[in-house]
DNA sequence: TATGAATGAGTATTCATTCAT
DNA sequence: TATGAATGAATACTCATTCAT
């Protein structure tokens, strides 16, 4: 009983940059747990302890806390997988298998951040749309690139066009996209068995690619 | 009087199911577009040329107007896609070809539909979730026969796991539907090619893991 | 207490029409007494007697509402006011006679809607402005027009130039407004009173300075 | 260390006189461009160049802001106003010119004053209403005043009641109000041009009226 | 079978105002 | 003297849903 004359329960006039924060945190999330739309304004207000004009004074409107969530999701993400990937003087698998690592890692211990982005990185319609869809097409672009050196180390280059490319990094984003949130979902699957199983899947698929060991139909 | 008094230019009265059909079909178009929560009943309705009660007399509520669009639409993709394979003596690789073929045929043919679909697919937050994600699920457990019928075939079982086929499965499951959407928003890439590069992608890194051929770190 | 088993005190499923106006009539009131940023959608919704959305259902936004209330009223004082006037082959004065006694009636009779008209007739930072304004101006015009006439028949037009036949008229517009709602916060004022009084002041105002009896400093 | 550590680039800490000026000057802008309601505190303050919090410590509320502004701009009008007319021995029509043109010499001078003013003069919903209406009514009381000593001058009192006299004041009062806010709209007006109409417009009507020479229906 | 009329319950957003320093 | 931090209370507007016919 002594001190603690009047506990605090939420800390109060903290300065503009940690509240902020928290709005951020808060937002994260309920638009991880209900989506853009359904997520209310009063309940990330609630949620991050603070009124609603406080978070309308500091980030303005819905769209923008959006957009000021999935950017800075966004950019811890490929943060993370920038840095794993950085030795270029690494074989190609390895570099893979970096980025990978660190791509489920990170999905698997921010799932709110991951949902946030994987929710939202094909949705159109909305007003904003692109600021997940511009994320997702980088990270798409830094797998082409990576097939794309593969291909031409390759023996004769192997004959694979850049639409090939392109197609092919689609699929193993998509691949890696599916295997992150099933992961999540799914009690004892670890960051390191969800890379395994793509490397696995995509390097080896993409290995006979480069030997022009090509399935076809018939 | 007599004669045609009733000019029907909205042809009126339609049976039951035309006119139920045409509403789906209108949810469809939304859904697509807007996704669940931005559509309106409004826009539905008008969409589907009539008034907002008959909706609610034959759907009773948005959300079982959502879950019909879904069943429907889950149903004829799953449909084309069962009917594909259905020969159980053709070699797997053949099997997962028609398989693959009549996915991306599907989702090109019907482009709303497939929109509506892979939106939903891994939505978890809205009240009823489930719906599209059971399609979801009821394909993967597909997909994960087919890879466990190879595993079993292969000499020694390989060594694979009940959860390495699930995870195979995802991350196939997932290169299809990004794949998928990317086909139908990038213009000229046909459902042929996506299937091809999804085959050789995926069935060639199966090959390799059923021979043992396992990447692994270091 | 025989009968009326169920005083319907609000009349329930009114067509559109019949709603409409009385929306409309119920804004008229509530902008009158505290004009258009003080006066709330639901006090008017309320004052109708219906629920907002169908105020909004009929009339859109309140700067779509407040335009048909500015539109509707506008048009029926000029009606009046046109129609008073409307014999051309009578001598100006007695047709300006009979467009005052018109709208200083109009005025009495309709305090509301003179008080919606008057209090938003010089407004301009709002974002429709106009609406009123131009009201004003068509006042205006039709005054500047009847004191030009009366400038013609003077004997050498009497040295009257364009801008002071504007100038004029804003003046006499002016008068008017003032003396028009002056005579409804005054009890027992008439309409004839304060037509008579601008009658006097302006007319003979004016034909003073048809005769070039002008008046001059110093 | 030594000098000038801080560099007060916006002068602080001034005397409190000071910066009521300041604020109120700012307040007189906002009104006037924006109307009472429209205007923000927020704005008010920006534009003011302090916080709002100091708004509130000097002038209490918008209100009380607001009725300062009207005070202030009410008692610089009607101050030049009264000093024009001071001199009680020149004849009417010169004191009546005089007012006149310090009227809308002020008008002119400023506009911003002059629109807060004009604006307000007639408003009755608001809270405070009265504070701009009072200065209307002193003006049109002097007006009153210097119509009435010109009927007691007149041969016969000219059959001019009490309320006649009133009724005149007011549209005097309202066709200075028109042409002012007039000639502040329309470039090239001048104040002495508005002035001498207004004087034409009126005086004369005023002397015909002094000789009984009144209109008359019919 | 089909609809025009109507609303309860929200949602994003804003604003005057105050507290603690 | 001066302000950054914070909010209660309102406001315009929307939407899924139902009633009466």
């Amino acid at each position: 009983m002594a001190g603690a004359e009047r506990a605090l329960p939420k800390a109060r006039r903290l300065p503009r940059a940690v509240r902020e924060r928290q709005m951020v945190d808060a937002a994260v999330r309920c638009f991880a747990r209900n989506g853009y739309q359904a997520a209310s304004m009063d309940e990330i207000a609630e949620s991050a302890g603070v009124s609603k004009p406080l978070v309308y004074l500091y980030l303005n409107s819905k769209e923008e806390l959006f957009t000021a969530v999935i950017r800075r999701e966004a950019q811890a993400l490929l943060g993370v997988v920038a840095e794993a990937v950085v030795d270029r003087s690494a074989p190609p698998d390895e570099r893979l298998w970096a980025g990978l690592m660190a791509f489920f890692t990170f999905a698997a211990e921010h799932p709110d951040s991951w949902a946030v982005l994987s929710r939202q990185a094909r949705t159109q319609g909305e007003p904003f749309a692109g600021e997940a869809a511009r994320m997702r097409d980088e990270i798409t672009a830094f797998v082409s690139g990576l097939i794309g050196e593969a291909a031409l180390e390759a023996p004769g280059g192997a004959g694979i066009t850049g639409r090939d490319v392109d197609a092919l990094a689609q699929a193993l984003v998509g691949s890696a996209e599916s295997l992150a949130s099933w992961a999540n979902e799914t009690p004892g699957v670890t960051a390191k068995e969800a890379a395994a199983t793509l490397m696995n899947f995509a390097w080896s698929g993409l290995g006979n690619l480069m030997k022009s060991e090509r399935w076809s139909p018939r």
